[in-house]
DNA sequence: AAAACGTTTGACCGGGCGGTCAGGACCACG
DNA sequence: CGTGGTCCTGACCGCCCGGTCAAACGTTTT
């Protein structure tokens, strides 16, 4: 009964942060959420199975259900903690900074996180995809808040000629757009590229830069 | 910008080409076709249930599967016309062209789509999404090789000059993302630009338009 | 040692799944 | 009218799904 630490490893969504009893009940709620993780972003809430997340985390299922109470509770799980970890590069747009370098760091960020989470953003594309059963008043509240108060301060900028005129909503959609194009189309990037182009990422990386560089400076 | 019907009675994919004997045959194979498109690109491929696709197109079950074979079938039949209308547009991208005429058009053409045929481009992200399992070989086969050959044309524009310098093939996955985004992610499009603001593809198109002109201008 | 608690499992359940089948309804054509 | 092919359906099948349960196993505490 020991192990109050709190653990804030690699871990961007505070997978185990539901009292973490036990050093057991840790280590397999992380497996079952990273095997579901796996599941539900390849074959959506319908088409994921118990079986196949007990069998990717190395449990059996009823195993897996003395953990979770069902398949939603752990879907649900996986969905919380995710729309806060998106939003947060978003977050950390500086109204105080240089703004094209906030906007080009906002568009770092994100497309870090495409690279470095391709499975969280699928599993938020197959829940955008359905037509959000689950997170959409999450969107129309704390995210559309969020967007609308940063939009303000693009088109401050806009307004005092520090950036281009442009819209910024729309271009908030493209920043989302273009870094996650990269990891929901993972495959259909890399067949068109081929073997011998190198890490789409790198390239990835340079063209967005140009891209948003020329879209905003005045 | 073009202005198709949003009903089904324009039929992009032919649905129907399939030795189509009689009336009833027609009107059954496209109902049928229709009803899946609508389940199968909200649920995916697994997440789809023959019951539902046959109580929305009006069929009893095993009504349904006098017709086509198997649900398998069914996916296979929307998939095969889907690629190849959706590389039509940018199949009319005309080398003899004015450079930055012809890329806009093609934004124009694809952000259409994106409006006319949202359930097509959102069948087709599940299909990438869950790794592409059923079009891989296309992707690598056929689209890489229209892709690789448009690309050549964007370089030669890119090297007369008559276009900002660009990566090719970052920029046709620039044109993909953003256009696919409005259809994709529609849901939460509408989510954070609220009641109140028109219709999203507007401002899509002139936000599109804007971003590509100051893109490519030399 | 044994009680007490946390963890794991095999067997099982009702329901929904994709798909089958025999036969009835419908319909064009002699 | 009848006959043959097309179209449609209720009943059914075997399987897999999400979920339950009693019992056994492991580990810690007393």
């Amino acid at each position: 009964m020991v192990n109050e630490t709190r653990e804030f490893s690699s871990d961007p969504f505070l997978m185990t942060s539901h009292l973490p009893r036990t050093r057991i009940q840790r280590r397999n709620r992380r497996a079952i959420l990273d095997a579901a993780l796996a599941v539900f972003s390849q074959h959506g809430f319908r088409g994921a199975t118990l079986d196949r997340i007990a069998a990717e985390a190395g449990l059996s299922k009823p195993n897996l259900l003395y953990y979770f109470p069902s398949k939603e509770a752990i879907h649900e799980t996986l969905l919380a903690g995710l729309l806060e970890t998106w939003l947060d590069p978003l977050r950390a747009l500086d109204p105080a900074g240089e703004p094209i370098e906030e906007i080009l760091g906002y568009v770092r960020r994100k497309l870090a996180m495409s690279r470095d989470f391709p499975r969280e953003s699928r599993l938020f594309a197959n829940e955008i995809l359905q037509g959000a059963p689950r997170i959409g008043p999450t969107l129309d509240g704390e995210l559309k808040k969020l967007v609308d108060e940063k939009a303000a301060v693009i088109a401050g900028w806009s307004g005092e000629g520090r950036i281009a005129d442009v819209d910024p909503w729309h271009l908030i959609f493209s920043i989302w757009a273009l870094t996650q194009h990269y990891a929901d189309f993972d495959v259909q990037v890399r067949a068109v590229l081929g073997p011998d182009r190198g890490d789409p990422f790198d390239g990835a990386e340079r063209h967005l830069v140009t891209l948003f560089t020329r879209l905003l400076t005045p």
